[in-house]
DNA sequence: CGGCCCATTGAGCCAGTTCAAAAAGGGTGG
DNA sequence: CCACCCTTTTTGAACTGGCTCAATGGGCCG
């Protein structure tokens, strides 16, 4: 709850009015364990998912076993906000790690929402950075070199993860394995391990067991061709 | 005009009550050249525009002049819906052929759609496509080999070129030149080049200098991995 | 007819792949 | 605390899909 709050409050005046109209929201906590759905292709959601804790994909399998994650969803995030319309889904969601959840109806999600115009705006901010981070997902598949991705994506994950803790730090505690990296960057799992290796032998970062210390911040966004501007979504209010 | 009836009529029940909305919002016909630019990056955009002919990109440019085209935007798409937020732009749009476009001020276009809980849902469904699509992009870039994305690209131009004329057919007229279909696809022209004359030569389509005529709609769908559910919005009333 | 832009073709190259094997962790049960 | 197993990461070697560079060919317009 704290993790949506801290995002939320970036990109509205989140108050005590808001955390109690959240919090009240009748929900159900749930855990999966990593590798576990959570949304099968072809089902119809209505509900809202968000993420407590541990890292969950959004992704498509192709007929011959190809994987494609098309992004991760961390502590924090929520999922579908578009459900309302009850259509099927078009690709699967399962836990990447294990994953805590909250699970809100649909219904009960924007009732809620609707009555109150600060959440309304937060969740509608919430909706179009995602967008703006499947953009950013395009280009740095279509374009980008192995190590670019590899460095890009690193950034992103610690920007993301830095607005929602609320803390800003250098380290990103990757609780996944490479193959997961691959799959979302298009590259083997052969390849994201060179790529690691040549980006902590370049000085950029070192690799730990738990995951990655950032050294060299702008050195590596310069590399990698990070921009952190669709990350960054001023306060505004209607 | 027509074009974006079409397509709303696909989201729900689009009436002479809805016509008669849309086009008397206030609005200015304008025309862009091919490679003029619509929106640039950094610019607040506080408009919705709607593609009346022609294509246009949504794409990025790298530091070294690498290209990344995320989608095109094709005759009765409108951008941009998330323009309500008065954000600066994160990327660029502009005319990969010649466009003639509608532009509307956001806040008018924004309070005809809320009193009309029809054009609202319509709308909606609007969105929810040009994320699919997003996501969509993501999939071919990443996991298909070159002929394959030409050959799912090729059929997702058509679904959605017939959605909004309303006319089914089997033949995409490309107004683009095949480096803009590379700077999608994360290829190179020469490889689109070589990938369209596979196509060709394999019996999948015929190349002409208009476009490109589907021969074998089901063979090419099966071996591009193209599956147009996410293009299928069923219709569905609040 | 000449110029320009775009598409095509050929040849050589290279980033990233595949396959395979070895090394490093990280539980779990005795 | 050790022995074992299973998963993940790392490394090596050979291969290949797509790239680059460069030349040729086609279409269209002035």
């Amino acid at each position: 709850m704290d993790m949506i709050i801290n995002r939320l409050s970036h990109y509205a005046d989140i108050g005590a009015t808001q955390f109690q109209t959240l919090s009240s929201l009748s929900h159900r906590i749930e855990t999966r364990q990593a590798g576990e759905d959570i949304v099968i292709e072809g089902e119809v959601v209505d509900y809202v998912f968000i993420i407590e804790s541990g890292w969950a994909i959004r992704y498509r399998l192709l007929d011959d076993g190809r994987r494609q994650i098309m992004n991760f969803m961390l502590p924090g995030d929520c999922f579908d906000l578009m459900s309302l319309t009850k259509s099927a889904s078009d690709h699967n969601v399962s836990a990447a790690s294990e994953v805590v959840l909250r699970r809100i109806k649909a219904t009960d999600f924007f009732n809620a929402i609707r009555g109150d115009s600060c959440l309304s705006l937060a969740f509608w901010w919430v909706a179009i950075q995602e967008e703006a981070i499947l953009r950013e997902q395009i280009v740095r598949n279509g374009r980008l070199s192995a190590k670019e991705r590899l460095g890009n994506l690193i950034l992103e994950l610690n920007r993301r993860l830095s607005i929602s803790t609320g803390r800003q730090d250098n380290s990103v505690a990757i609780p996944v394995t490479q193959n997961h990296l691959a799959d979302a960057l298009g590259l083997s799992s052969v390849h994201i391990s060179r790529s690691m290796g040549k980006l902590s032998r370049e000085g950029y970062i070192a690799v730990e067991s738990w995951g990655i210390q950032i050294l060299n911040r702008d050195a590596l966004a310069e590399m990698a061709e990070f921009d952190d501007r669709y990350l960054q979504t001023p306060k505004l209010s209607f």
